[in-house]
DNA sequence: ATGATGTTGACCGGAATAGTCGTGAATTAC
DNA sequence: GTAATTCACGACTATTCCGGTCAACATCAT
Protein backbone atom coordinates (compact mmCIF):
# COMPACT_ATOMS: atom_id res chain seq x y z
CA UNK A 1 0.00 0.00 0.00
CA UNK A 2 2.57 2.43 0.73
CA UNK A 3 5.78 2.17 -1.37
CA UNK A 4 8.84 3.37 -2.10
CA UNK A 5 7.67 7.08 -2.42
CA UNK A 6 5.90 7.17 0.22
CA UNK A 7 8.63 5.69 2.18
CA UNK A 8 11.49 7.66 0.54
CA UNK A 9 9.82 11.00 0.80
CA UNK A 10 8.80 11.34 4.33
CA UNK A 11 12.63 10.10 4.97
CA UNK A 12 14.03 13.03 2.85
CA UNK A 13 11.66 15.47 5.04
CA UNK A 14 12.83 14.05 8.32
CA UNK A 15 16.19 14.63 6.73
CA UNK A 16 15.67 18.35 6.01
CA UNK A 17 14.12 18.49 9.32
CA UNK A 18 17.17 17.57 11.27
CA UNK A 19 19.87 19.21 9.42
CA UNK A 20 17.91 21.74 7.56
CA UNK A 21 18.41 24.28 9.85
CA UNK A 22 20.48 26.61 8.42
CA UNK A 23 20.28 26.92 4.73
CA UNK A 24 18.93 24.52 2.20
CA UNK A 25 20.26 20.65 2.11
CA UNK A 26 21.57 19.29 -1.16
CA UNK A 27 19.94 16.49 -2.59
CA UNK A 28 23.00 14.57 -2.75
CA UNK A 29 23.46 14.88 0.53
CA UNK A 30 20.24 13.20 1.66
CA UNK A 31 20.64 10.99 -0.58
CA UNK A 32 23.69 9.81 1.03
CA UNK A 33 21.82 9.73 4.67
CA UNK A 34 18.86 8.01 4.01
CA UNK A 35 19.71 5.56 1.76
CA UNK A 36 17.39 6.88 -1.01
CA UNK A 37 18.28 6.52 -4.88
CA UNK A 38 19.51 10.41 -5.61
CA UNK A 39 18.05 10.19 -9.73
CA UNK A 40 14.94 8.67 -7.91
CA UNK A 41 14.60 11.56 -4.96
CA UNK A 42 14.54 14.48 -7.68
CA UNK A 43 11.06 13.37 -8.88
CA UNK A 44 9.78 12.98 -4.66
CA UNK A 45 11.10 16.29 -4.36
CA UNK A 46 9.52 17.98 -7.55
CA UNK A 47 6.61 16.70 -6.17
CA UNK A 48 6.60 17.88 -2.29
CA UNK A 49 8.04 20.95 -3.98
CA UNK A 50 4.61 21.37 -6.22
CA UNK A 51 2.40 20.51 -3.06
CA UNK A 52 3.97 23.60 -1.44
CA UNK A 53 5.51 21.57 1.63
CA UNK A 54 9.23 22.53 0.27
CA UNK A 55 11.23 25.28 -1.05
CA UNK A 56 14.30 24.87 -3.73
CA UNK A 57 16.84 27.09 -4.50
CA UNK A 58 19.26 26.34 -7.30
CA UNK A 59 23.00 26.79 -8.51
CA UNK A 60 25.97 26.73 -5.80
CA UNK A 61 25.27 25.97 -2.15
CA UNK A 62 21.45 25.76 -3.43
CA UNK A 63 19.12 22.68 -2.27
CA UNK A 64 16.08 22.09 -0.20
CA UNK A 65 14.71 23.42 2.88
CA UNK A 66 11.09 22.86 4.55
CA UNK A 67 8.59 25.69 3.36
CA UNK A 68 6.83 25.54 6.62
CA UNK A 69 7.51 24.94 10.44
CA UNK A 70 8.07 21.24 10.33
CA UNK A 71 5.61 20.98 13.47
CA UNK A 72 3.12 22.35 10.63
CA UNK A 73 3.49 19.40 8.45
CA UNK A 74 1.80 16.50 9.02
CA UNK A 75 2.75 12.71 8.00
CA UNK A 76 -0.66 12.58 6.63
CA UNK A 77 -0.39 15.33 4.20
CA UNK A 78 3.17 14.32 3.02
CA UNK A 79 1.90 10.50 2.38
CA UNK A 80 -1.62 11.85 0.28
CA UNK A 81 1.13 14.33 -1.71
CA UNK A 82 3.78 11.65 -2.72
CA UNK A 83 0.82 8.56 -2.71
CA UNK A 84 -1.94 10.04 -4.17
CA UNK A 85 -5.45 8.46 -1.95
CA UNK A 86 -4.65 6.05 0.93
CA UNK A 87 -8.16 4.51 0.63
CA UNK A 88 -7.63 0.79 1.19
CA UNK A 89 -10.55 0.47 -1.27
CA UNK A 90 -11.47 2.36 -4.29
CA UNK A 91 -15.35 2.78 -3.41
CA UNK A 92 -14.13 4.74 -0.40
CA UNK A 93 -11.74 7.01 -2.19
CA UNK A 94 -14.00 10.34 -2.73
CA UNK A 95 -17.63 10.65 -2.69
CA UNK A 96 -18.81 9.89 0.59
CA UNK A 97 -22.01 9.95 -0.45
CA UNK A 98 -22.57 6.31 -0.50
CA UNK A 99 -22.99 5.32 -3.99
CA UNK A 100 -22.51 1.54 -4.47
CA UNK A 101 -22.26 -0.15 -0.91
CA UNK A 102 -21.52 -3.83 -0.52
CA UNK A 103 -21.64 -5.07 2.76
CA UNK A 104 -17.81 -4.85 3.90
CA UNK A 105 -17.79 -0.87 3.36
CA UNK A 106 -18.60 0.00 6.46
CA UNK A 107 -15.74 -1.86 7.99
CA UNK A 108 -12.85 -0.27 5.90
CA UNK A 109 -14.65 3.37 5.96
CA UNK A 110 -14.08 3.18 9.71
CA UNK A 111 -10.47 1.99 9.19
CA UNK A 112 -9.84 4.60 7.11
CA UNK A 113 -10.95 7.29 8.97
CA UNK A 114 -9.28 5.94 12.11
CA UNK A 115 -6.56 5.76 10.02
CA UNK A 116 -6.46 9.74 8.62
CA UNK A 117 -6.85 10.66 11.91
CA UNK A 118 -4.06 8.37 13.26
CA UNK A 119 -1.30 10.15 10.53
CA UNK A 120 -2.67 13.41 10.90
CA UNK A 121 -1.70 13.64 14.70
CA UNK A 122 1.87 13.22 13.56
CA UNK A 123 4.35 15.83 12.84
CA UNK A 124 7.53 16.20 10.83
CA UNK A 125 8.53 17.20 14.41
CA UNK A 126 7.57 14.36 15.93
CA UNK A 127 9.34 12.06 13.21
CA UNK A 128 12.33 13.85 13.42
CA UNK A 129 12.66 13.77 17.43
CA UNK A 130 11.98 9.99 17.29
CA UNK A 131 14.89 9.56 14.39
CA UNK A 132 17.01 11.38 16.80
CA UNK A 133 16.43 9.06 19.67
CA UNK A 134 16.96 5.99 17.30
CA UNK A 135 20.29 7.31 15.86
CA UNK A 136 21.21 8.00 19.59
CA UNK A 137 20.21 4.58 20.27
CA UNK A 138 21.90 2.68 17.71
CA UNK A 139 25.20 4.41 18.54
CA UNK A 140 25.27 3.40 21.80
CA UNK A 141 24.46 0.27 20.86
CA UNK A 142 27.56 -0.28 18.65
CA UNK A 143 29.94 1.58 21.49
CA UNK A 144 28.33 -0.91 24.46
CA UNK B 1 -4.62 -2.32 -1.46
CA UNK B 2 -8.10 -4.21 -1.70
CA UNK B 3 -8.14 -5.70 -4.99
CA UNK B 4 -10.75 -7.29 -7.06
CA UNK B 5 -9.85 -10.56 -5.35
CA UNK B 6 -10.48 -9.90 -2.08
CA UNK B 7 -13.89 -7.92 -2.81
CA UNK B 8 -15.16 -10.39 -5.34
CA UNK B 9 -14.16 -13.49 -2.43
CA UNK B 10 -15.81 -11.52 -0.20
CA UNK B 11 -19.29 -10.84 -2.36
CA UNK B 12 -18.90 -14.84 -2.77
CA UNK B 13 -18.91 -15.86 0.68
CA UNK B 14 -21.27 -13.66 1.67
CA UNK B 15 -23.80 -14.96 -0.94
CA UNK B 16 -22.47 -18.70 0.42
CA UNK B 17 -23.63 -17.48 3.70
CA UNK B 18 -26.96 -16.34 2.35
CA UNK B 19 -28.37 -18.69 0.32
CA UNK B 20 -26.32 -21.43 1.35
CA UNK B 21 -28.68 -23.01 4.01
CA UNK B 22 -30.21 -26.17 1.83
CA UNK B 23 -27.59 -27.84 -0.24
CA UNK B 24 -24.14 -26.26 -2.38
CA UNK B 25 -24.40 -23.15 -4.65
CA UNK B 26 -23.20 -23.05 -8.11
CA UNK B 27 -20.59 -20.70 -9.71
CA UNK B 28 -22.98 -19.61 -11.99
CA UNK B 29 -25.43 -18.31 -9.61
CA UNK B 30 -22.65 -16.60 -7.55
CA UNK B 31 -21.39 -14.71 -10.39
CA UNK B 32 -24.38 -13.59 -11.45
CA UNK B 33 -25.55 -12.20 -8.18
CA UNK B 34 -22.62 -10.77 -7.22
CA UNK B 35 -21.70 -9.38 -10.13
CA UNK B 36 -18.56 -11.13 -10.33
CA UNK B 37 -16.73 -12.64 -13.85
CA UNK B 38 -17.40 -16.45 -13.78
CA UNK B 39 -13.78 -17.35 -15.00
CA UNK B 40 -12.54 -15.16 -12.57
CA UNK B 41 -14.31 -16.51 -9.69
CA UNK B 42 -13.34 -20.13 -10.54
CA UNK B 43 -10.35 -18.71 -8.91
CA UNK B 44 -11.20 -17.44 -6.05
CA UNK B 45 -13.43 -20.92 -5.39
CA UNK B 46 -10.57 -22.30 -5.50
CA UNK B 47 -7.54 -20.36 -3.34
CA UNK B 48 -11.10 -20.23 -1.12
CA UNK B 49 -11.47 -24.70 -1.23
CA UNK B 50 -7.50 -24.81 -0.52
CA UNK B 51 -7.80 -22.76 2.68
CA UNK B 52 -10.65 -24.68 3.85
CA UNK B 53 -13.43 -21.97 3.86
CA UNK B 54 -15.38 -23.81 1.69
CA UNK B 55 -15.98 -27.05 0.61
CA UNK B 56 -17.02 -27.73 -3.13
CA UNK B 57 -18.56 -30.87 -4.66
CA UNK B 58 -19.16 -31.68 -8.88
CA UNK B 59 -21.40 -32.89 -10.66
CA UNK B 60 -24.80 -32.13 -11.53
CA UNK B 61 -26.37 -29.91 -8.31
CA UNK B 62 -22.92 -29.58 -7.16
CA UNK B 63 -21.30 -26.34 -5.78
CA UNK B 64 -20.21 -24.92 -3.30
CA UNK B 65 -20.78 -24.32 0.18
CA UNK B 66 -19.29 -22.78 3.64
CA UNK B 67 -16.86 -25.32 5.36
CA UNK B 68 -17.45 -23.64 8.72
CA UNK B 69 -20.43 -22.23 10.36
CA UNK B 70 -20.98 -18.59 9.19
CA UNK B 71 -19.90 -17.49 12.49
CA UNK B 72 -16.99 -18.99 12.95
CA UNK B 73 -15.36 -17.13 9.55
CA UNK B 74 -14.03 -13.78 10.01
CA UNK B 75 -13.37 -11.19 7.36
CA UNK B 76 -9.62 -11.01 8.74
CA UNK B 77 -9.35 -14.49 7.47
CA UNK B 78 -10.86 -14.10 4.33
CA UNK B 79 -8.87 -11.24 3.22
CA UNK B 80 -5.83 -12.70 3.85
CA UNK B 81 -6.74 -15.72 2.40
CA UNK B 82 -7.11 -14.05 -1.08
CA UNK B 83 -4.71 -10.95 -0.68
CA UNK B 84 -1.69 -12.17 1.04
CA UNK B 85 -0.61 -10.00 4.21
CA UNK B 86 -2.59 -7.19 4.36
CA UNK B 87 0.48 -4.81 6.13
CA UNK B 88 0.43 -1.21 4.90
CA UNK B 89 4.50 -1.70 4.41
CA UNK B 90 6.90 -4.28 3.90
CA UNK B 91 8.54 -3.91 6.84
CA UNK B 92 5.68 -4.44 9.01
CA UNK B 93 5.34 -8.30 7.43
CA UNK B 94 6.04 -10.42 9.31
CA UNK B 95 9.00 -10.77 11.92
CA UNK B 96 7.85 -8.36 14.69
CA UNK B 97 11.26 -8.28 15.88
CA UNK B 98 12.14 -4.91 15.11
CA UNK B 99 14.31 -5.15 12.12
CA UNK B 100 15.01 -2.23 10.02
CA UNK B 101 12.90 0.23 11.88
CA UNK B 102 12.58 4.09 10.08
CA UNK B 103 10.78 6.70 12.11
CA UNK B 104 7.23 6.37 10.74
CA UNK B 105 7.39 2.61 11.36
CA UNK B 106 5.53 2.64 14.86
CA UNK B 107 2.22 4.84 13.58
CA UNK B 108 1.89 2.09 11.32
CA UNK B 109 2.33 -0.40 13.34
CA UNK B 110 -0.35 0.92 15.54
CA UNK B 111 -2.48 1.41 12.26
CA UNK B 112 -2.19 -2.39 11.31
CA UNK B 113 -2.75 -3.98 14.72
CA UNK B 114 -6.17 -1.71 14.95
CA UNK B 115 -6.93 -2.81 11.53
CA UNK B 116 -6.39 -6.85 12.17
CA UNK B 117 -8.50 -6.48 15.40
CA UNK B 118 -11.67 -4.98 13.83
CA UNK B 119 -11.29 -6.93 10.53
CA UNK B 120 -11.05 -10.11 12.85
CA UNK B 121 -14.42 -9.17 15.03
CA UNK B 122 -16.51 -9.18 12.01
CA UNK B 123 -17.83 -12.57 10.58
CA UNK B 124 -19.40 -13.78 7.49
CA UNK B 125 -22.50 -14.14 9.29
CA UNK B 126 -22.41 -10.20 10.21
CA UNK B 127 -22.22 -9.12 6.64
CA UNK B 128 -24.54 -11.39 5.67
CA UNK B 129 -26.67 -9.77 7.92
CA UNK B 130 -26.14 -6.55 6.58
CA UNK B 131 -26.19 -7.08 3.33
CA UNK B 132 -29.72 -8.58 3.56
CA UNK B 133 -30.83 -5.37 5.20
CA UNK B 134 -29.33 -3.08 2.73
CA UNK B 135 -30.94 -5.48 0.03
CA UNK B 136 -34.38 -4.98 1.96
CA UNK B 137 -33.59 -1.10 2.31
CA UNK B 138 -32.90 -0.35 -1.39
CA UNK B 139 -35.58 -3.05 -2.25
CA UNK B 140 -38.27 -0.42 -0.18
CA UNK B 141 -36.52 2.70 -2.12
CA UNK B 142 -37.67 1.38 -5.58
CA UNK B 143 -41.07 0.43 -3.96
CA UNK B 144 -41.92 3.95 -2.50
C1' DA C 1 31.74 32.43 -18.72
C1' DT C 2 31.84 28.38 -15.87
C1' DG C 3 30.41 25.05 -13.04
C1' DA C 4 27.37 23.59 -9.40
C1' DT C 5 22.91 22.71 -8.63
C1' DG C 6 17.99 21.91 -9.32
C1' DT C 7 13.82 20.75 -13.07
C1' DT C 8 11.57 18.27 -16.30
C1' DG C 9 9.91 14.80 -19.04
C1' DA C 10 10.91 10.74 -21.74
C1' DC C 11 11.94 6.22 -21.29
C1' DC C 12 12.37 1.35 -19.65
C1' DG C 13 12.23 -3.35 -17.55
C1' DG C 14 9.94 -6.14 -14.39
C1' DA C 15 6.18 -7.37 -11.64
C1' DA C 16 1.52 -7.56 -10.33
C1' DT C 17 -3.65 -7.33 -11.66
C1' DA C 18 -7.44 -8.94 -13.73
C1' DG C 19 -8.84 -11.64 -16.32
C1' DT C 20 -9.75 -15.62 -20.39
C1' DC C 21 -9.57 -20.29 -22.27
C1' DG C 22 -9.10 -25.04 -22.84
C1' DT C 23 -8.74 -29.44 -21.18
C1' DG C 24 -9.80 -32.81 -17.86
C1' DA C 25 -11.98 -35.10 -13.79
C1' DA C 26 -15.88 -36.25 -10.77
C1' DT C 27 -20.60 -37.03 -10.10
C1' DT C 28 -25.30 -37.70 -11.24
C1' DA C 29 -29.23 -38.73 -14.39
C1' DC C 30 -30.97 -41.63 -17.85
C1' DG D 1 -22.51 -47.02 -20.08
C1' DT D 2 -23.21 -42.74 -21.78
C1' DA D 3 -24.34 -38.13 -21.64
C1' DA D 4 -24.93 -34.00 -19.14
C1' DT D 5 -23.52 -31.16 -15.55
C1' DT D 6 -20.50 -29.12 -12.64
C1' DC D 7 -16.05 -28.23 -10.53
C1' DA D 8 -10.52 -28.30 -11.07
C1' DC D 9 -6.36 -26.74 -12.75
C1' DG D 10 -3.03 -24.65 -15.31
C1' DA D 11 -1.50 -22.01 -19.37
C1' DC D 12 -1.92 -17.89 -21.55
C1' DT D 13 -2.69 -12.69 -22.34
C1' DA D 14 -3.46 -7.83 -21.96
C1' DT D 15 -2.92 -3.84 -19.23
C1' DT D 16 -1.39 -1.17 -15.70
C1' DC D 17 1.65 0.27 -12.10
C1' DC D 18 6.23 0.75 -9.79
C1' DG D 19 10.80 1.78 -9.18
C1' DG D 20 14.23 3.74 -11.33
C1' DT D 21 17.53 5.81 -14.97
C1' DC D 22 18.81 9.23 -18.35
C1' DA D 23 19.56 13.19 -20.99
C1' DA D 24 18.61 17.90 -21.86
C1' DC D 25 17.61 22.22 -19.91
C1' DA D 26 17.09 26.24 -16.46
C1' DT D 27 19.13 28.96 -12.94
C1' DC D 28 22.17 30.96 -9.98
C1' DA D 29 26.91 32.27 -7.43
C1' DT D 30 31.30 33.55 -8.40
S1 LIG E 1 -17.29 -2.52 -3.42
FE1 LIG E 1 -16.43 -1.20 -1.87
S2 LIG E 1 -16.34 -2.62 -0.22
FE2 LIG E 1 -17.14 -3.93 -1.77
S1 LIG F 1 11.15 1.34 6.27
FE1 LIG F 1 9.35 0.62 7.27
S2 LIG F 1 8.44 2.52 7.82
FE2 LIG F 1 10.19 3.25 6.76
Amino acid sequence: MIGTKGDYGVRALIDLAMYGGDGPVQRAEIARRQHVPEAYLDHLLAQLRRAGLIRSTRGPSGGHELARDAKEITLLQVLETLEGSLAPLPCLEDHDGEGTVCAQQWVWREIYDDMRVRLGAVSLQNLADRERERLLQTALSYSI
